[in-house]
RNA sequence: GUGGCCGUAGCUCAGUCGGUUAGAGCGCCAGGUUGUGGCCCUGGAGGUCGGGGGUUCAAAUCCCCUCGGCCACCCCA
Protein backbone atom coordinates (compact mmCIF):
# COMPACT_ATOMS: atom_id res chain seq x y z
CA UNK A 1 0.00 0.00 0.00
CA UNK A 2 0.91 3.66 -0.18
CA UNK A 3 3.95 3.92 2.11
CA UNK A 4 2.52 7.11 3.50
CA UNK A 5 -0.29 5.14 5.12
CA UNK A 6 1.66 2.16 6.36
CA UNK A 7 2.01 1.42 10.06
CA UNK A 8 4.92 3.24 11.67
CA UNK A 9 8.34 1.54 11.57
CA UNK A 10 8.81 -0.62 14.61
CA UNK A 11 5.10 -0.99 15.29
CA UNK A 12 2.85 -3.84 14.26
CA UNK A 13 -0.76 -4.89 14.05
CA UNK A 14 -2.05 -7.83 16.05
CA UNK A 15 -4.37 -9.68 13.68
CA UNK A 16 -6.97 -12.44 14.14
CA UNK A 17 -4.71 -14.85 12.29
CA UNK A 18 -1.20 -14.99 10.95
CA UNK A 19 -1.90 -15.26 7.23
CA UNK A 20 0.00 -12.06 6.60
CA UNK A 21 3.30 -11.16 8.19
CA UNK A 22 4.36 -7.77 6.90
CA UNK A 23 3.87 -5.25 9.66
CA UNK A 24 1.96 -7.70 11.81
CA UNK A 25 2.64 -9.65 14.96
CA UNK A 26 3.75 -13.24 14.35
CA UNK A 27 1.21 -14.25 16.95
CA UNK A 28 -2.54 -13.89 16.44
CA UNK A 29 -4.65 -11.83 18.82
CA UNK A 30 -5.89 -15.02 20.48
CA UNK A 31 -2.34 -15.79 21.60
CA UNK A 32 -1.98 -12.29 23.03
CA UNK A 33 -5.24 -12.75 24.86
CA UNK A 34 -4.04 -16.06 26.23
CA UNK A 35 -0.86 -14.50 27.58
CA UNK A 36 -2.79 -11.63 29.10
CA UNK A 37 -5.18 -14.11 30.70
CA UNK A 38 -2.27 -16.00 32.24
CA UNK A 39 -0.78 -12.78 33.56
CA UNK A 40 -4.07 -11.70 35.14
CA UNK A 41 -4.56 -15.15 36.63
CA UNK A 42 -1.11 -15.44 38.17
CA UNK A 43 -1.15 -11.86 39.41
CA UNK A 44 -4.45 -12.60 41.09
CA UNK A 45 -2.88 -15.63 42.73
CA UNK A 46 -0.24 -13.37 44.26
CA UNK A 47 -2.98 -10.94 45.25
CA UNK A 48 -1.60 -8.18 43.08
CA UNK A 49 -4.10 -5.55 41.91
CA UNK A 50 -4.20 -4.13 38.42
CA UNK A 51 -3.38 -0.50 37.80
CA UNK A 52 -3.79 1.29 34.47
CA UNK A 53 -1.99 4.54 33.89
CA UNK A 54 -2.01 6.82 30.85
CA UNK A 55 0.22 6.10 27.91
CA UNK A 56 1.04 9.80 27.82
CA UNK A 57 3.04 11.12 30.75
CA UNK A 58 4.79 14.39 31.55
CA UNK A 59 8.35 14.27 30.25
CA UNK A 60 9.89 15.44 33.53
CA UNK A 61 8.40 12.44 35.34
CA UNK A 62 10.16 10.06 33.00
CA UNK A 63 13.37 12.05 32.92
CA UNK A 64 13.52 11.96 36.69
CA UNK A 65 11.96 8.58 37.27
CA UNK A 66 14.01 6.67 34.73
CA UNK A 67 17.15 8.77 34.96
CA UNK A 68 18.48 11.55 32.79
CA UNK A 69 21.67 9.66 31.93
CA UNK A 70 19.99 6.50 30.75
CA UNK A 71 19.83 5.71 27.05
CA UNK A 72 16.07 5.70 27.35
CA UNK A 73 15.87 9.32 28.35
CA UNK A 74 18.85 10.67 26.47
CA UNK A 75 17.98 9.25 23.05
CA UNK A 76 14.98 6.94 22.95
CA UNK A 77 11.97 8.99 23.98
CA UNK A 78 9.03 9.85 21.79
CA UNK A 79 8.50 13.28 23.26
CA UNK A 80 6.72 16.37 22.05
CA UNK A 81 5.43 19.67 23.22
CA UNK A 82 2.06 21.36 23.02
CA UNK A 83 1.64 24.75 24.57
CA UNK A 84 3.81 24.70 27.66
CA UNK A 85 3.37 21.01 28.44
CA UNK A 86 6.01 18.43 27.61
CA UNK A 87 4.57 15.04 26.79
CA UNK A 88 6.23 11.68 26.37
CA UNK A 89 4.92 8.32 25.26
CA UNK A 90 5.90 6.24 28.27
CA UNK A 91 9.05 4.18 27.71
CA UNK A 92 8.33 2.06 30.79
CA UNK A 93 5.72 1.87 33.50
CA UNK A 94 7.46 1.90 36.88
CA UNK A 95 7.78 5.67 37.10
CA UNK A 96 4.11 6.17 36.13
CA UNK A 97 3.02 3.67 38.79
CA UNK A 98 5.08 5.43 41.46
CA UNK A 99 3.58 8.69 40.24
CA UNK A 100 0.08 7.30 40.61
CA UNK A 101 0.91 5.89 44.03
CA UNK A 102 2.03 9.28 45.26
CA UNK A 103 -0.64 11.28 43.43
CA UNK A 104 -3.48 9.20 44.88
CA UNK A 105 -1.88 8.52 48.27
CA UNK A 106 -2.25 4.79 47.79
CA UNK A 107 -0.31 4.18 50.99
CA UNK A 108 -3.45 5.41 52.78
CA UNK A 109 -5.25 2.26 51.71
CA UNK A 110 -3.07 0.64 54.32
CA UNK A 111 -0.54 -2.13 54.05
CA UNK A 112 1.77 -2.98 51.21
CA UNK A 113 0.56 -2.04 47.74
CA UNK A 114 1.07 -4.81 45.24
CA UNK A 115 0.24 -3.39 41.83
CA UNK A 116 0.54 -4.89 38.38
CA UNK A 117 0.12 -3.63 34.84
CA UNK A 118 0.01 -4.73 31.22
CA UNK A 119 0.33 -2.25 28.40
CA UNK A 120 2.22 -0.69 25.53
CA UNK A 121 5.46 1.26 25.89
CA UNK A 122 7.42 3.26 23.37
CA UNK A 123 11.10 3.70 22.63
CA UNK A 124 12.60 5.32 19.54
CA UNK A 125 15.14 2.62 18.81
CA UNK A 126 16.05 0.83 15.64
CA UNK A 127 13.86 -2.27 15.57
CA UNK A 128 15.33 -5.75 15.58
CA UNK A 129 14.38 -9.18 16.83
CA UNK A 130 12.61 -8.78 20.17
CA UNK A 131 12.78 -5.00 19.98
CA UNK A 132 10.10 -2.68 18.70
CA UNK A 133 9.23 0.97 18.95
CA UNK A 134 5.87 0.13 20.39
CA UNK A 135 6.22 -2.91 22.57
CA UNK A 136 4.26 -4.41 25.42
CA UNK A 137 5.25 -4.81 28.99
CA UNK A 138 3.74 -6.44 31.99
CA UNK A 139 5.12 -6.10 35.46
CA UNK A 140 4.43 -5.65 39.12
CA UNK A 141 5.52 -3.25 41.83
CA UNK A 142 5.48 -4.16 45.50
CA UNK A 143 5.47 -0.84 47.30
CA UNK A 144 5.82 0.16 50.91
CA UNK A 145 8.18 -2.40 52.38
CA UNK A 146 11.91 -3.02 52.37
CA UNK A 147 11.49 -6.57 53.60
CA UNK A 148 13.61 -9.00 51.56
CA UNK A 149 10.57 -11.21 51.32
CA UNK A 150 9.04 -8.60 49.04
CA UNK A 151 12.07 -8.92 46.75
CA UNK A 152 11.64 -12.64 46.59
CA UNK A 153 7.89 -12.49 46.20
CA UNK A 154 8.40 -10.14 43.27
CA UNK A 155 10.83 -12.55 41.63
CA UNK A 156 8.62 -15.52 42.43
CA UNK A 157 5.68 -13.72 40.85
CA UNK A 158 7.62 -13.07 37.67
CA UNK A 159 8.84 -16.66 37.53
CA UNK A 160 5.36 -18.03 38.15
CA UNK A 161 4.10 -16.44 34.96
CA UNK A 162 6.80 -18.07 32.83
CA UNK A 163 6.17 -21.31 34.66
CA UNK A 164 2.44 -21.11 33.94
CA UNK A 165 3.14 -20.48 30.26
CA UNK A 166 5.36 -23.54 30.31
CA UNK A 167 8.76 -22.08 29.51
CA UNK A 168 11.84 -23.82 30.79
CA UNK A 169 15.59 -23.42 30.79
CA UNK A 170 15.52 -19.74 31.68
CA UNK A 171 18.35 -18.12 33.58
CA UNK A 172 17.77 -15.80 36.51
CA UNK A 173 20.69 -13.50 37.22
CA UNK A 174 20.93 -11.81 40.59
CA UNK A 175 23.01 -9.07 42.15
CA UNK A 176 22.92 -6.42 44.82
CA UNK A 177 23.91 -2.82 44.28
CA UNK A 178 23.74 -2.16 48.01
CA UNK A 179 22.47 0.91 49.73
CA UNK A 180 23.63 4.43 48.82
CA UNK A 181 26.37 4.50 51.44
CA UNK A 182 28.01 1.27 50.35
CA UNK A 183 27.56 2.12 46.70
CA UNK A 184 29.17 5.50 47.17
CA UNK A 185 32.28 3.83 48.57
CA UNK A 186 32.34 1.41 45.68
CA UNK A 187 31.93 4.14 43.09
CA UNK A 188 34.84 6.02 44.59
CA UNK A 189 36.99 2.92 44.50
CA UNK A 190 35.95 2.21 40.92
CA UNK A 191 36.74 5.72 39.81
CA UNK A 192 40.13 5.55 41.46
CA UNK A 193 40.84 2.23 39.84
CA UNK A 194 39.88 3.47 36.38
CA UNK A 195 41.71 6.78 36.64
CA UNK A 196 44.98 5.41 35.18
CA UNK A 197 43.07 3.87 32.27
CA UNK A 198 41.24 7.06 31.37
CA UNK A 199 42.88 7.38 27.97
CA UNK A 200 41.89 3.82 27.08
CA UNK A 201 38.20 4.26 27.73
CA UNK A 202 35.56 4.97 25.11
CA UNK A 203 33.84 8.30 25.04
CA UNK A 204 30.63 6.92 26.47
CA UNK A 205 32.48 5.17 29.26
CA UNK A 206 34.27 8.40 30.11
CA UNK A 207 30.95 10.13 30.38
CA UNK A 208 29.63 7.37 32.56
CA UNK A 209 32.70 7.61 34.75
CA UNK A 210 31.45 11.05 35.75
CA UNK A 211 27.69 10.74 35.59
CA UNK A 212 26.86 7.14 36.15
CA UNK A 213 29.94 5.04 36.98
CA UNK A 214 28.10 1.81 37.73
CA UNK A 215 27.04 1.41 34.15
CA UNK A 216 30.65 1.12 33.03
CA UNK A 217 30.46 -2.37 34.49
CA UNK A 218 28.18 -3.64 31.78
CA UNK A 219 30.28 -2.35 28.91
CA UNK A 220 30.53 -4.74 26.02
CA UNK A 221 33.83 -3.42 24.70
CA UNK A 222 36.36 -6.23 24.84
CA UNK A 223 39.21 -4.00 25.93
CA UNK A 224 37.22 -2.34 28.67
CA UNK A 225 36.07 -5.74 29.89
CA UNK A 226 39.73 -6.68 30.27
CA UNK A 227 40.49 -3.53 32.21
CA UNK A 228 37.57 -4.31 34.47
CA UNK A 229 38.86 -7.83 35.18
CA UNK A 230 40.78 -6.59 38.19
CA UNK A 231 38.47 -3.76 39.14
CA UNK A 232 36.97 -3.62 42.59
CA UNK A 233 33.87 -5.75 43.00
CA UNK A 234 30.63 -4.16 44.13
CA UNK A 235 29.73 -7.00 46.44
CA UNK A 236 32.92 -6.45 48.45
CA UNK A 237 31.73 -2.99 49.35
CA UNK A 238 28.34 -3.89 50.73
CA UNK A 239 27.95 -2.72 54.30
CA UNK A 240 26.40 -4.87 56.97
CA UNK A 241 22.82 -3.88 56.21
CA UNK A 242 23.18 -4.44 52.47
CA UNK A 243 25.02 -7.68 53.01
CA UNK A 244 22.26 -8.91 55.26
CA UNK A 245 19.52 -7.97 52.83
CA UNK A 246 21.26 -9.70 49.96
CA UNK A 247 21.95 -12.84 52.00
CA UNK A 248 18.34 -12.99 53.05
CA UNK A 249 17.11 -12.68 49.48
CA UNK A 250 19.34 -15.55 48.42
CA UNK A 251 18.21 -17.72 51.30
CA UNK A 252 14.56 -17.08 50.58
CA UNK A 253 15.03 -17.84 46.90
CA UNK A 254 16.60 -21.13 47.87
CA UNK A 255 13.68 -21.82 50.21
CA UNK A 256 11.34 -21.40 47.25
CA UNK A 257 13.65 -23.49 45.08
CA UNK A 258 14.05 -20.70 42.58
CA UNK A 259 17.36 -21.23 40.81
CA UNK A 260 19.56 -18.20 40.18
CA UNK A 261 23.12 -17.28 39.31
CA UNK A 262 24.93 -14.41 40.93
CA UNK A 263 26.28 -11.85 38.50
CA UNK A 264 28.29 -8.99 40.01
CA UNK A 265 28.20 -7.05 36.73
CA UNK A 266 24.42 -6.80 36.71
CA UNK A 267 23.65 -3.21 37.67
CA UNK A 268 20.90 -0.68 37.85
CA UNK A 269 22.67 2.53 37.12
CA UNK A 270 20.84 5.21 39.01
CA UNK A 271 21.16 6.50 42.50
CA UNK A 272 17.71 5.58 43.65
CA UNK A 273 18.19 1.91 42.88
CA UNK A 274 19.17 -0.07 45.91
CA UNK A 275 19.96 -3.62 46.90
CA UNK A 276 18.43 -6.27 44.71
CA UNK A 277 18.82 -6.29 40.92
CA UNK A 278 17.76 -9.21 38.73
CA UNK A 279 17.24 -10.18 35.15
CA UNK A 280 15.63 -13.18 33.51
CA UNK A 281 17.28 -14.41 30.32
CA UNK A 282 16.52 -16.87 27.58
CA UNK A 283 19.26 -18.30 25.39
CA UNK A 284 17.04 -18.86 22.37
CA UNK A 285 15.37 -15.57 21.50
CA UNK A 286 18.23 -13.79 19.75
CA UNK A 287 20.47 -10.95 20.79
CA UNK A 288 17.86 -9.29 22.96
CA UNK A 289 17.95 -12.07 25.47
CA UNK A 290 16.32 -10.41 28.46
CA UNK A 291 12.78 -11.59 29.01
CA UNK A 292 12.38 -9.35 32.00
CA UNK A 293 14.20 -7.67 34.81
CA UNK A 294 13.78 -5.55 37.85
CA UNK A 295 15.11 -4.41 41.13
CA UNK A 296 14.62 -2.50 44.31
CA UNK A 297 14.18 1.25 44.21
CA UNK A 298 13.86 2.46 47.77
CA UNK A 299 14.70 6.07 46.93
CA UNK A 300 12.68 6.71 43.79
CA UNK A 301 9.57 8.05 45.52
CA UNK A 302 11.62 10.72 47.23
CA UNK A 303 13.27 11.51 43.96
CA UNK A 304 9.77 12.28 42.71
CA UNK A 305 9.04 14.54 45.64
CA UNK A 306 7.68 12.27 48.32
CA UNK A 307 8.58 13.37 51.84
CA UNK A 308 8.51 9.81 53.00
CA UNK A 309 10.53 6.97 51.61
CA UNK A 310 8.46 4.33 49.79
CA UNK A 311 10.76 1.32 49.68
CA UNK A 312 9.68 -0.74 46.69
CA UNK A 313 10.66 -3.48 44.32
CA UNK A 314 9.35 -4.32 40.90
CA UNK A 315 9.88 -6.22 37.71
CA UNK A 316 9.01 -5.56 34.08
CA UNK A 317 8.80 -8.10 31.27
CA UNK A 318 8.32 -7.92 27.53
CA UNK A 319 5.41 -9.73 25.91
CA UNK A 320 7.08 -9.83 22.48
CA UNK A 321 10.07 -11.62 24.01
CA UNK A 322 7.82 -14.01 25.84
CA UNK A 323 6.23 -14.82 22.49
CA UNK A 324 9.67 -15.43 20.97
CA UNK A 325 10.57 -17.79 23.77
CA UNK A 326 7.27 -19.65 23.40
CA UNK A 327 7.87 -20.05 19.69
CA UNK A 328 11.44 -21.24 20.27
CA UNK A 329 10.22 -23.87 22.70
CA UNK A 330 7.26 -24.92 20.59
CA UNK A 331 4.66 -23.75 23.10
CA UNK A 332 1.33 -22.98 21.48
CA UNK A 333 -1.48 -20.96 22.94
CA UNK A 334 -4.99 -22.39 22.72
CA UNK A 335 -6.71 -21.62 19.43
CA UNK A 336 -9.24 -18.85 19.21
CA UNK A 337 -12.72 -20.07 20.11
CA UNK A 338 -14.92 -21.13 17.21
CA UNK A 339 -18.60 -20.31 16.81
CA UNK A 340 -21.13 -22.60 18.41
CA UNK A 341 -23.62 -22.49 15.62
CA UNK A 342 -23.80 -21.13 12.08
CA UNK A 343 -27.18 -20.21 10.61
CA UNK A 344 -27.51 -20.96 6.92
CA UNK A 345 -30.56 -19.54 5.18
CA UNK A 346 -32.13 -20.26 1.84
CA UNK A 347 -34.44 -17.65 0.42
CA UNK A 348 -35.62 -14.24 1.54
CA UNK A 349 -38.06 -15.41 4.15
CA UNK A 350 -35.53 -17.78 5.67
CA UNK A 351 -32.97 -14.98 5.73
CA UNK A 352 -35.28 -12.86 7.84
CA UNK A 353 -36.00 -15.79 10.11
CA UNK A 354 -32.30 -16.49 10.55
CA UNK A 355 -31.48 -12.88 11.18
CA UNK A 356 -33.95 -12.76 14.07
CA UNK A 357 -32.89 -16.13 15.45
CA UNK A 358 -29.24 -15.19 15.46
CA UNK A 359 -30.13 -12.38 17.81
CA UNK A 360 -32.15 -14.71 20.04
CA UNK A 361 -29.53 -17.43 20.23
CA UNK A 362 -26.91 -14.84 21.08
CA UNK A 363 -29.11 -13.56 23.86
CA UNK A 364 -29.04 -17.14 25.15
CA UNK A 365 -25.28 -16.91 25.28
CA UNK A 366 -24.40 -18.89 22.17
CA UNK A 367 -21.88 -17.59 19.66
CA UNK A 368 -23.57 -17.44 16.31
CA UNK A 369 -22.27 -16.94 12.77
CA UNK A 370 -24.36 -16.13 9.73
CA UNK A 371 -24.10 -15.05 6.13
CA UNK A 372 -24.30 -11.34 5.39
CA UNK A 373 -23.98 -11.48 1.65
CA UNK A 374 -26.93 -13.56 0.51
CA UNK A 375 -24.77 -16.32 -0.86
CA UNK A 376 -25.58 -19.84 -1.96
CA UNK A 377 -26.20 -22.56 0.58
CA UNK A 378 -22.99 -24.21 -0.49
CA UNK A 379 -21.06 -21.01 0.18
CA UNK A 380 -22.73 -20.68 3.53
CA UNK A 381 -21.74 -24.24 4.42
CA UNK A 382 -18.16 -23.46 3.45
CA UNK A 383 -18.29 -20.40 5.60
CA UNK A 384 -19.63 -22.44 8.51
CA UNK A 385 -16.77 -24.84 8.01
CA UNK A 386 -14.21 -22.06 7.95
CA UNK A 387 -15.61 -20.63 11.15
CA UNK A 388 -15.25 -24.09 12.68
CA UNK A 389 -18.90 -24.04 13.68
CA UNK A 390 -19.87 -26.91 15.90
CA UNK A 391 -23.41 -26.98 14.49
CA UNK A 392 -24.99 -25.52 11.39
CA UNK A 393 -28.71 -24.80 11.16
CA UNK A 394 -30.13 -25.03 7.69
CA UNK A 395 -33.35 -23.14 7.18
CA UNK A 396 -35.23 -22.88 3.92
CA UNK A 397 -38.84 -22.92 2.79
CA UNK A 398 -39.27 -26.57 3.77
CA UNK A 399 -38.11 -25.94 7.30
CA UNK A 400 -40.26 -22.87 7.76
CA UNK A 401 -43.23 -24.90 6.68
CA UNK A 402 -42.35 -27.85 8.89
CA UNK A 403 -41.63 -25.61 11.88
CA UNK A 404 -38.21 -27.11 12.52
CA UNK A 405 -34.62 -26.55 11.42
CA UNK A 406 -32.17 -29.03 9.97
CA UNK A 407 -29.39 -29.15 12.55
CA UNK A 408 -26.10 -30.51 11.31
CA UNK A 409 -23.25 -31.53 13.55
CA UNK A 410 -20.30 -30.48 11.44
CA UNK A 411 -17.67 -32.86 12.64
CA UNK A 412 -19.73 -36.04 12.33
CA UNK A 413 -21.85 -34.78 9.47
CA UNK A 414 -24.96 -36.07 11.21
CA UNK A 415 -28.08 -34.05 10.70
CA UNK A 416 -31.54 -34.09 12.22
CA UNK A 417 -34.66 -31.98 12.30
CA UNK A 418 -35.31 -30.02 15.49
CA UNK A 419 -38.53 -28.14 16.12
CA UNK A 420 -38.04 -24.39 16.45
CA UNK A 421 -39.52 -24.54 19.94
CA UNK A 422 -36.84 -26.97 21.07
CA UNK A 423 -33.89 -25.34 19.31
CA UNK A 424 -32.48 -23.36 22.22
CA UNK A 425 -32.64 -26.24 24.64
CA UNK A 426 -31.26 -28.65 22.04
CA UNK A 427 -28.26 -26.49 21.25
CA UNK A 428 -27.53 -25.47 24.82
CA UNK A 429 -27.58 -29.04 26.01
CA UNK A 430 -25.08 -30.14 23.39
CA UNK A 431 -22.82 -27.17 23.39
CA UNK A 432 -22.27 -26.99 27.14
CA UNK A 433 -20.43 -30.29 26.92
C1' G B 1 22.82 6.73 14.91
C1' U B 2 26.09 2.70 12.27
C1' G B 3 26.60 -1.95 9.51
C1' G B 4 24.98 -6.59 6.78
C1' C B 5 21.12 -9.27 4.13
C1' C B 6 16.45 -8.98 1.58
C1' G B 7 11.83 -6.67 -1.34
C1' U B 8 7.83 -10.64 -7.84
C1' A B 9 -0.20 -12.10 -6.43
C1' G B 10 -3.28 -12.32 0.40
C1' C B 11 0.83 -16.31 1.79
C1' U B 12 5.29 -19.41 0.24
C1' C B 13 8.16 -18.90 -3.82
C1' A B 14 9.81 -19.74 -9.40
C1' G B 15 11.25 -16.46 -13.34
C1' U B 16 17.82 -12.55 -13.74
C1' C B 17 23.88 -14.13 -19.98
C1' G B 18 17.86 -7.89 -20.71
C1' G B 19 13.60 -10.12 -25.50
C1' U B 20 6.34 -11.36 -27.18
C1' U B 21 0.11 -10.71 -23.04
C1' A B 22 5.02 -12.15 -15.58
C1' G B 23 4.15 -17.94 -13.56
C1' A B 24 3.18 -22.15 -9.80
C1' G B 25 1.25 -24.10 -5.21
C1' C B 26 -1.79 -22.63 -1.22
C1' G B 27 -5.68 -19.12 -0.01
C1' C B 28 -10.02 -16.28 -2.02
C1' C B 29 -14.58 -16.28 -5.46
C1' A B 30 -17.75 -19.28 -8.58
C1' G B 31 -19.35 -23.77 -10.98
C1' G B 32 -19.49 -29.31 -11.20
C1' U B 33 -24.07 -31.01 -7.01
C1' U B 34 -31.48 -26.15 -9.61
C1' G B 35 -31.17 -27.27 -0.70
C1' U B 36 -25.59 -29.24 2.32
C1' G B 37 -18.96 -27.96 4.40
C1' G B 38 -14.31 -30.91 4.69
C1' C B 39 -11.84 -34.68 -0.53
C1' C B 40 -11.70 -34.20 -5.91
C1' C B 41 -12.32 -31.64 -10.80
C1' U B 42 -13.04 -27.02 -13.78
C1' G B 43 -13.00 -21.89 -14.29
C1' G B 44 -12.23 -16.86 -12.38
C1' A B 45 -10.55 -12.60 -9.74
C1' G B 46 -6.11 -10.77 -7.88
C1' G B 47 0.44 -8.03 -9.68
C1' U B 48 2.49 0.26 -10.37
C1' C B 49 7.73 -7.18 -10.23
C1' G B 50 8.52 -1.79 -3.09
C1' G B 51 8.98 3.49 -5.29
C1' G B 52 11.68 7.15 -8.42
C1' G B 53 15.35 8.07 -11.98
C1' G B 54 18.97 6.26 -15.57
C1' U B 55 21.20 2.89 -19.54
C1' U B 56 18.85 0.37 -23.83
C1' C B 57 15.22 -0.67 -29.77
C1' A B 58 13.64 -3.44 -25.26
C1' A B 59 14.34 -3.69 -17.87
C1' A B 60 11.21 -7.96 -12.80
C1' U B 61 16.34 -8.79 -14.83
C1' C B 62 21.85 -3.86 -15.45
C1' C B 63 23.26 1.11 -12.73
C1' C B 64 22.05 5.15 -9.12
C1' C B 65 18.89 7.07 -5.40
C1' U B 66 15.00 6.22 -2.09
C1' C B 67 11.36 3.65 0.98
C1' G B 68 10.23 -0.71 3.61
C1' G B 69 11.41 -5.44 6.04
C1' C B 70 14.77 -8.59 8.65
C1' C B 71 19.22 -9.20 11.53
C1' A B 72 23.30 -7.17 14.29
C1' C B 73 26.06 -3.10 17.05
C1' C B 74 24.80 0.44 21.29
C1' C B 75 21.29 -0.60 25.07
C1' C B 76 17.24 -2.60 26.96
C1' A B 77 11.51 -5.35 27.53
Amino acid sequence: MNPEYRSITGTFDILPDTSTTDGASDAPSSTWRYIEDVIHKVMQRFNAEEIRTPILEPTPLIARGVGAYTDIVSKEMFAFERGDTHYVLRPEITAPVVRAYLQHHLDQRGGVQKLYYIGPCFRAERPQKGRYRQFHQFGAEIMGTDDPRADVECIALMMAIYEEIGLSGLRLRLNSVGNPASRARFVEALQNYLEPYRHELSETSLQRLEKNPLRILDTKAQHEQEILQDAPVLLDFLDEESEKHYAEVKTLLQDLEIAFVEDPTLVRGLDYYTHTAFELESADIGAQSALGGGGRYDLLAQELGSKQAVPSIGFASGIERLLLAMEAQGIEAPAAPAVDVFLAALGDEAQRWVFRWAQQLRAEGLSVGLDLRGRSLKSQMKEANRQRAEYTLIIGGNELEAGGAQVKHMESGEQEEVAFDNLVAYLQRRIEA
